[in-house]
DNA sequence: GTCTATATGTTGATAGAC
DNA sequence: GTCTATCAACATATAGAC
């Protein structure tokens, strides 16, 4: 009688009891959802990639739109509770953007199709956003939000008093830094023709933006 | 006799015949497909959107996949030859610069879900990736491509060798500045929710962009 | 927990009247 | 050219055996 998980089992996770089999299923719907998107995906493709046949996906997450959410968090996970803990961290202007700089080359290095799946779900599915932001700050988006973005503006006026650095709103510098890192992975494929690139190639270009992007960004703002 | 078009005449298109309809129903299509993406559109949804049946749809574009390949290519070649005309073309660095921010901040004003869309499609169906060039090229791709690298690069060294620029390859060259261009539209369900903006905002944050973002990426690259 | 078989609802596409 | 009616294929979801 205490071997009986019903579906809620999945939601409550009180018990791994049978963490690979659902495990399994979710990485398989990660590979299509970020390679097909929400609304190309087909629960099949899924099934088939995971090894196992398509009413089992139902019996572990009974929908989906359920499933896509679930990868959706997941991957979502992945980048922004990380960018919102370095911004509002303890080091200076110049430690947040070289660290930003290389906690986003080097994940996205190994994750490259990441951003592209993301703007192309946050485009097409908006309403995700607040899932996302939860995702990104834990309870309280909008109270964590001002935090980081207050303290990280009073460190770039600071500097700008200080006449090292140029003004600057915290909007545009957070923009500008977020631009330069995420944009050629989000538009790889265009890069990669337009250049003449292969992967290997590409990931030469990545590995160069590693030590000269934080000059370049740097050096954009001094006085 | 000779009124009577064939699917063929679309393809064609030696009379305008009744553009007027046509037009509609790309109007139409480009609104939806922008909106949900090629996969989440429907076709029923367009057909109401221009206000006409969907069998209009079929009798002028013979299918989803050409429909959403004419939006593809009318939206794609809204971006891309300007951008290669003017990289490409007779102006100083300093000149391409200013122009390409110019060009793309006030183009993209005007068209905020542009880059989502684009992005979005090229990858999920990268294939189309020959399609974009011919439209941003015209015939020989590979070839203009290389010229106008070509160009811009030896630009750009002799800007290093005069002393007046750091050194950068023109492919970082290039990826920074669109990048700077174009991602804050790709990413403005995002940035709008994290950063607080309305609609209004936004403009508002695109629109000091227009003239910080010549002066940031001209310092960025300062000796 | 996992499977096969099937119900149910959409969706792209076509036939044919006007 | 434009419409109504309908088809055939597919996709999600469920039922029920094991």
């Amino acid at each position: 009688m205490n071997k009986t998980p019903t579906k809620k089992a999945a939601r409550a996770r009180p018990l791994p009891a049978d963490r690979e089999t659902e495990q399994r299923i979710l990485d398989a719907a990660r590979q299509v959802f970020i390679r097909r998107g929400t609304a190309g995906a087909r629960m099949q493709d899924i099934a088939a990639e995971a090894g196992v046949n398509q009413a089992l996906l139902h019996y572990y997450f009974r929908s989906k739109e359920r499933l896509s959410g679930a990868v959706f968090q997941q991957l979502a996970s992945r980048l922004f509770p990380a960018l919102i803990q370095t911004l509002g961290g303890e080091g200076s202007v110049d430690e947040k953007v070289d660290a930003v700089i290389a906690l986003y080359l080097e994940n996205l290095s190994r994750n490259p199709f990441l951003p592209g799946y993301l703007l192309s779900e946050l485009h097409h599915h908006p309403e995700r956003l607040p899932q996302l932001l939860a995702a990104a700050t834990g309870t309280e988006p909008g109270k964590v939000l001002a935090r980081v973005f207050g303290k990280l503006g009073d460190q770039i006026e600071q500097s700008v008093r200080a006449g090292t650095m140029r003004p600057i709103s915290v909007e545009q510098f957070v923009a500008n830094l977020i631009s330069l890192c995420v944009f050629p992975f989000a538009a790889r494929p265009m890069l990669s023709m337009v250049f003449g690139m292969d992967d290997l190639e590409f990931a030469r270009f990545i590995e160069r933006r590693k030590t000269e992007l934080p000059e370049f960004f740097r050096n954009a703002l001094r006085p």
